[in-house]
DNA sequence: GAGCACTGC
């Protein structure tokens, strides 16, 4: 089992990057070189090191020259806390003011909100605050740095369209590429044209920042138009600044791995018998190859005490409960060495301290859509350079460390990708397109896309939009049905069948079931027990499906007082309903305020189930005449799915039933199924069914 | 009788 590992010529260190438009008479030193190392320095220690002053004063020219500044920075330069902070100094909240920092998740906003406001020493809440959905922690008054999620600026916009009480955005982690932060891009730029005193400030880890610059460049016309000195520079500039992280010597296996399962597991062994102490983060793609690893390495512990006793072998995924994921944050005990394998969760949401080795499978679970199909899938595909270099940066955090690559180095260099497909050229867009309507976008096709989405999937958005009655035949949203689903922050499918069943009176029912559905799973993931699992479920089975079932779940729960105990005993996953509960709130406060009522149908299932059809009309399936394995084949495209195993219908095999969603691995799967009479489809969507199916014939 | 990379409003 001997492995070649031969070391890389990769230096993933950024340098400075002049202009190349001119313009810039920058020179600011950036940190010295992290090999003299100086892990996670207290903010003194920061300042004492680092010329501060300089990079301070860097960015404060590019602030006040530039009307947008793009900051490439590794992990530890400071962009995060340290900018927003020099702004403040330099008077850029001042006369109510507020400057304004996103991040694509809660959990950043939240750790690095926190931090400034301990720099500063402040309380949070007060001068520095943030946002985020179910949490606001912000005083309009004295709040003048405000952290939020990205996707809460957009929703900010439908009050406040051109953001006015913000003089800075500055947009963290654009390089992830992700749906929010590509449209709010895409409206920044928009907005500066109207507001040309508003300053942008893009954050990336990556050194591909030329598309993010050329995007806000403006074209030639424009730019002769704005030749008014009193205005900033509307060309970007470009910053690049080193970060304090350790180096990471990169090995690459002499020839491509037959099976990166094995070739994962080996790697693991053979540095526990070569490295010297520190935990190890090995990269695979999903719960299924991440358990067959665990098991191989615990096997091989109990087979060969001396060599790999000393491995504590953890499992990483979201699928695990919280008490799970809690073992990979204790400390390793004495003698030990931490393994924990896990998706691509640990590249960028969670942050394992103590991490010393990485293995990088070079793989990741990558989500496409096919507009045609209308079916997203989840494949395994290759990761991009910017991913290998994340991973590898984990390994770097509190002493140099090591990263083990199960590909060659010609594969990295010659085949790898630079950069992911970004998520909007990968995903189905109805979210996106009702957003940008409610903003006044009107022509969607011909926005100014980041990254344009395929046109196909922005025709297939506008025709399902068109036909839940959210757009007219303009593509205008139309009144009050589009207005209202635009501000409900849920799938325009999901909102649709909220707004039918206020008018059907089942609402009360229905914001439950919405809850639930805009959650992964509300059912903890127990391949052990799977036979006591599916017998807790029958307790609440339903025969209409998935969805009455999902009620009777939430009685239960809310009948126990909202127990946690009462949520294990039942293999219900405990945060999951919390979740629950805080959507169900979210959303009768936004009913209320949209002047709809809340109202119980009591145990009427028929009107429930109109009211989902009414939002999922397009989802309907038929059981195929002769079929003995349960075939079914969609009404609109004549696909074969299958109802899944998870499902109370399952093996029911109703006549006809509507689904939530399909996920596709080997067959289609319809998640969350309801049984339905077909003729409800016809008083749902006339429209629907006379023009797509011409041969449609309920019996 | 089988599966769910990860976010977010």
């Amino acid at each position: 089992m001997a492995q070649f590992w031969r070391p890389g010529s990769e230096r993933p260190r950024a340098t400075l990057v002049d202009d190349e438009e001119g313009g810039i008479l920058f020179v600011s030193a950036p940190p010295p070189s992290s090999s003299s190392g100086f892990g996670h320095s207290s903010f003194d220690r920061l300042r004492q090191r680092l010329p501060v002053f300089k990079y301070r004063d860097a960015i404060l020219y590019l602030v006040e020259n530039h009307a947008t500044a793009i900051i490439v920075g590794e992990t530890g330069s400071g962009k995060t806390t340290q900018i927003p902070q020099y702004l403040k100094e330099a008077g850029w909240a001042e006369g109510g003011r507020v400057i304004a920092c996103t991040q694509p998740r809660r959990l950043a906003v939240q750790s690095v909100a926190s931090r400034v406001a301990e720099e500063m020493g402040v309380k949070i809440g007060e001068e520095v605050g943030y946002t985020i959905r179910f949490e606001d922690q912000t005083n309009p008054s004295v709040t003048a740095i405000k952290f939020l999620t990205d996707g809460v600026l957009i929703r900010e916009m439908m009050d406040d369209p051109l953001l006015t009480k913000y003089s800075v955005i500055m947009v963290d982690e654009a390089h992830e590429r992700s749906l929010s932060t590509d449209i709010l891009l895409g409206l920044l730029k928009k907005i500066q044209r109207r507001r040309p005193e508003l300053r942008i400030i893009i954050s990336s880890a990556t050194i591909e920042a030329k598309s993010m610059s050329n995007f806000f460049q403006p074209r030639k016309k424009n730019l002769d138009h704005a030749a008014d000195v009193s205005l900033p520079s509307q060309s970007p500039a470009i910053l690049s600044v080193e970060g304090k992280g350790y180096t990471v010597e990169i090995h690459y296996v002499e020839e491509p791995v037959p099976d990166y399962l094995q070739a994962a597991v080996d790697a693991v062994l053979s540095i526990n018998d070569k490295e010297p102490a520190g935990d190890i983060l090995v990269f695979l793609t999903g719960q299924d190859d991440i358990d067959a690893a665990v098991k191989l390495l615990r096997d091989n512990t109990q087979d060969d005490r001396r060599r790999s006793s000393g491995l504590l072998v953890l499992p990483l995924y979201s699928g695990l409960s919280r008490v799970d994921q809690d073992l990979i944050f204790a400390p390793t005990p004495r003698g030990k060495r931490k393994v924990v394998i896990s998706t691509n969760i640990a590249e960028t949401s969670l942050t394992l301290e103590g991490v010393v080795y990485v293995v990088d499978s070079g793989f990741s679970k990558q989500r496409f859509y096919n507009s045609i199909s209308d079916i997203e899938s989840l494949v395994v595909a290759p990761i991009s350079k910017a991913s290998a270099r994340q991973r590898a940066g984990r390994a770097g955090r509190v002493r140099p460390g090591k990263c083990f690559r199960l590909y060659t180095e010609e594969y990295f260099l010659k085949e790898m990708p630079a950069e992911g497909i970004p998520e909007m050229q990968r995903s189905n867009l109805v979210s996106c397109v009702i957003q940008l309507k409610a903003l006044g976008v009107d022509n969607i096709l011909g926005f100014d896309w980041l990254a344009s989405p395929p046109p196909e999937a922005m025709v297939r958005a506008l025709e399902v939009l068109y036909s839940l009655g959210i757009l007219d035949e303009d593509a205008k949203l139309t009144s009050p049905i589009g207005y209202q689903v635009a501000e409900i922050p849920l799938d325009p499918m999901i909102s649709k069948m909220i707004l039918s069943a206020c008018n059907l009176g089942c609402s009360e029912e229905i914001i439950t079931i919405a809850g639930v559905l805009s959650i992964q799973s509300i059912w903890v993931s127990a391949r052990g027990a799977q036979k006591e699992v599916d017998e807790v479920k029958l307790r609440f089975a339903a025969a209409e499906g998935d969805h009455i079932t999902f009620l009777n779940v939430y009685k239960g729960f809310i009948d126990s007082g909202k127990s946690s105990q009462w949520c294990y005993k039942n293999y219900i996953n405990y945060q999951a309903m919390k979740k629950v509960v805080d959507v169900r709130e979210q959303l009768s406060r936004l009913l209320r305020r949209l002047g709809l009522a809340l109202k119980s149908c009591e145990k009427d299932t028929q009107i429930l189930r109109k009211a989902i059809i009414a939002g999922f009309f397009a989802n309907s399936c038929r059981l195929e005449e002769y079929s003995h394995n349960g075939q079914y084949k969609t009404i609109r495209s004549s696909q074969e799915v299958y109802i899944h195993p998870s499902s109370v219908l399952f093996r029911v095999n109703p006549k006809w039933v509507v689904y939530h969603s399909l996920v596709s691995t080997d067959k289609h799967y319809m998640r969350n199924v309801i049984a339905i009479d077909p003729s409800w489809l016809i008083d749902a969507a006339p429209h629907f069914y006379q023009l797509r199916t011409p041969n449609f014939a309920p019996h």
